[in-house]
DNA sequence: CAGAATCCCAAGCGATACTG
DNA sequence: CAGTATCGCTTGGGATTCTG
């Protein structure tokens, strides 16, 4: 990920009275947030997140559940959760090898929300379909 | 933790020919939800309902806030959202043009959701970058 | 202002093959 | 099992132009 950030985040943050460092701000362009926003809920960091949030998981295991997934993907999703901290990867040597991965409790806090609005979505998909059929019956398509 | 092995729904056919309440499972690659979930946490959705949260507003107050999508991104965006029911487009006659978008109440409640995940990483972000510096200078990258 | 349509490059991603 | 490396198709999405 090109991060070529030759100024780091700054948008115009009005008067900040005190010594607070500026807030981070998702919606600015160039906020550090913004990428880690994108790695939690990219197209495999959420559903990743969502796995581990239920249990400890191998690599192997990871990829049956997050049904889709190639190993590539998986395995570049995995690489860019841990640099955020939202995930450990737990090797213990021997033969055969054998990995873990585990959420951070930072990456916990994340999952938990993840998964909120992961069952909210599930819970409410009638509405959603419902909603496509209106959308797609008169003038939408 | 909720539920923890109760999701035993392994469904690969999604349609049910009786009435079959087979729950909406993300997980699964072809399950309607899952591309529900990426409108939502997509690289556009997730700021635009976090934007209408807030506030209505107009097309290019959300080009405004959203920074740096695109026209075509945020108009894309904007149809896929208004198309599974989480936004309203509220468009009123008249030159110039004036149409405002709004949340519907599930995606009032989806945004809530979000909004808590960009709040919580906003928050935490220190923790991730030092993550990131920690991962980076000991052969990670 | 609000948005549709077109063009087109770069990034995303899957398939495959290879390593330890 | 747990990955990395390479290749090439497909797509995302920015820039630009055009309508009402």
């Amino acid at each position: 990920m090109t991060e070529s950030s030759a100024r780091t985040a700054e948008e115009s943050a009005p008067a900040a009275p005190s010594g607070v460092p500026d807030a981070f701000d998702v919606f600015a362009r160039s906020c550090p947030s913004r990428t880690t926003l994108e790695h939690v809920t990219g197209r495999w960091g959420g559903l990743t997140l969502g796995a581990l949030h239920e249990d400890t998981l191998r690599f192997n295991q990871l990829r049956r559940r997050v049904d889709g997934v190639s190993e590539k993907m998986l395995s570049q999703t995995l690489h860019a959760l841990e640099r955020d901290g939202l995930v450990v990867r737990d090797a213990r040597p021997g033969n055969p090898p054998h990995v873990e991965y585990r959420l951070t409790p930072l990456g916990a806090e994340v999952s938990t929300r993840l998964l909120g609005l992961i069952t909210l979505l599930e819970d409410r998909m009638p509405e959603v379909l419902a909603a496509r059929e209106t959308y797609d019956g008169r003038g939408g398509k």
